[in-house]
DNA sequence: CACAGGATATACT
DNA sequence: GTATATCCTGTGA
């Protein structure tokens, strides 16, 4: 069982150390195997422009989450980091369907497993996150996180689909895994 | 494999 | 009005 204090930290380390971390809400999810980290003064972040009604959670407590609509349409989940005040977050951007794969294919439509999980709209439509999750603690139900045996190998490289500080190596995969939205471009540490 | 286009909430110009 | 931390479907090389 992962702590919200787990969170008050740097988020690349955390970000880090969540590859391989297995996620449920309700029982339902998988092995994080994809993360971006965003910081406050980092031009991609929700939070570089200070507070709006979107993105309040992301400056509350650590530990919490952030859920946000995407291009109108999709959820996304982050898990807020760093101490309260600081809007720090990572974005979880694929999940290894390991926890209740028939009603996560009941609800994302009959797909292949690697379909479920493999993007940040998609594993939120598998796992039912909608913005009735945003600012809920993670240590406590709906939510469950379980931290990573230790033994997953982590590869950053740039994060996807945005413009500003994109060169950034802030994106932490699982090396090798199939279950990422894309394959890693320019592997490195 | 690489695009283009559409759905459409929220924030910014 | 324009852009966005997305996804799906269609077209064509």
């Amino acid at each position: 069982m992962i702590h919200r204090s787990f969170f008050a930290r740097d988020v690349h380390e955390v970000a880090r150390e969540l590859i391989g971390a297995v996620l449920l809400v309700d029982g339902i999810g998988g092995r994080i195997v994809e993360l971006e980290a965003y910081q406050q003064d980092d031009p991609a972040s929700h939070g570089f422009r200070g507070p709006t009604k979107r993105n309040a959670s992301m400056f509350g407590p650590p530990g919490h989450a952030y859920v946000y609509r995407s291009y109108g349409i999709h959820w996304c989940l982050n898990l807020v980091c760093a101490e309260a005040g600081r809007a720090d977050a990572v974005l979880v951007r694929a999940l290894e369907p390991t926890e209740g794969l028939d009603l996560q294919r009941a609800r994302r439509g009959s797909q292949s497993v690697r379909a479920l999980c493999s993007g940040p709209g998609k594993l939120c439509q598998a796992l039912a996150i909608t913005g009735e999750h945003d600012g809920l603690p993670l240590d406590r139900p709906p939510f469950r996180l379980e931290p990573s045996d230790g033994t997953a190998r982590v590869v950053t490289s740039r994060r996807i689909g945005i413009t500003r500080a994109a060169e950034l190596p802030w994106r932490y995969a699982e090396e090798g895994s199939r279950f990422v939205s894309r394959a890693p471009r320019a592997p490195s540490g």
